[in-house]
DNA sequence: TGCACATCTGCAGAACTCTTCATACGTCAA
DNA sequence: TTGACGTATGAAGAGTTCTGCAGATGTGCA
């Protein structure tokens, strides 16, 4: 996730809907089918937008931060809970949720000298929630995919 | 996503139900809540699972893959085409679809020297519109926000 | 057959991410 | 006040990812 600092360069230059299609028949690259990338084009997010949500892929995209969520989905727990659900450091664990907490996914509350987190972003929680369902959905079809990653992967 | 090779290491340890909470009582870690950490660990998804989700939302944690879905989500389109709508050169989104062919959420069809791509998996289809419809939705909430980046990271 | 074209791939450099170690901070109990 | 504890942070190193370049592959056309 090097994009938080990236992008207000990328933002300036292309706008929803202006500059997008004049950009492109400017442009010395040739096109297979003109009207459909014009089409594309139109429907494509800011490039600030599409930033900021590849952030939010990016953050549940590490197998650890993907299980401190899913942990925070039926409440708060310190921190030293999340490094034992998760069998992470508790310094890994902190900087997770530093991460976490700097986009504004997950919420702190302070108790004398313990943290307790808990999930803070609605958006966030649906995915995490989807791809709960979803994992557990596969694994009804496919249950012999236990403890077999069948990927080939290249 | 350095994931994919570790799924075996880390998929013979920790299985969905059994040993999730003997392996706690037994590690040497202090739990505040061990109650609620042996309930979360019981709902906690097998580490293998938890590995491929986090993959999925890796693949779309990176801009310029999630514009090329976002770009496919009409339909297929050809590499060339899909270098124009976003702005990679045709090396970076042949790499880039390579990826994402070796994770089958995209298929190719080849015509001539052409190929064309198209969005080959229905779960990340879904991401990409709930993310898509997500930001159209804040942008109607927070106009301000373009070109304006306002998280501070730390 | 030979050339142009669309795409693919291996490689190497640059950039980024994640973990650990060491240490700092704020809180609590004695 | 002191020491223990839970958490936070900075720095550094290992490992991973991404891009462009150069060249390879396979197809179409003359």
């Amino acid at each position: 996730m090097k994009s938080s600092a990236d992008v207000q360069e990328l933002t300036g230059a292309v706008g929803r809907g202006e500059s997008s299609t004049a950009a492109l028949d400017a442009c010395n690259v040739r096109l297979v089918d003109p009207e459909r990338v014009a089409s594309v084009n139109a429907r494509m997010p800011a490039e600030a937008d599409v930033v900021d949500t590849a952030d939010v892929f990016s953050l549940l995209g590490d197998p650890r931060r993907l299980k401190l969520l899913v942990a925070l989905l039926d409440g708060e727990l310190c921190v030293c809970d999340l490094a034992a659900v998760t069998g992470m450091s508790e310094s890994a664990t902190s900087h997770a949720l530093r991460l976490l907490r700097a986009h504004r996914v997950v919420a702190v509350r302070r108790d004398g000298r313990m943290a307790y987190y808990r999930l803070d972003d609605a958006h966030v929680r649906m995915l995490v929630d989807l791809a709960v369902a979803h994992t557990e959905h596969t694994d009804a079809i496919h249950p012999e995919r236990h403890g077999h990653p069948e990927r080939s992967d290249a």
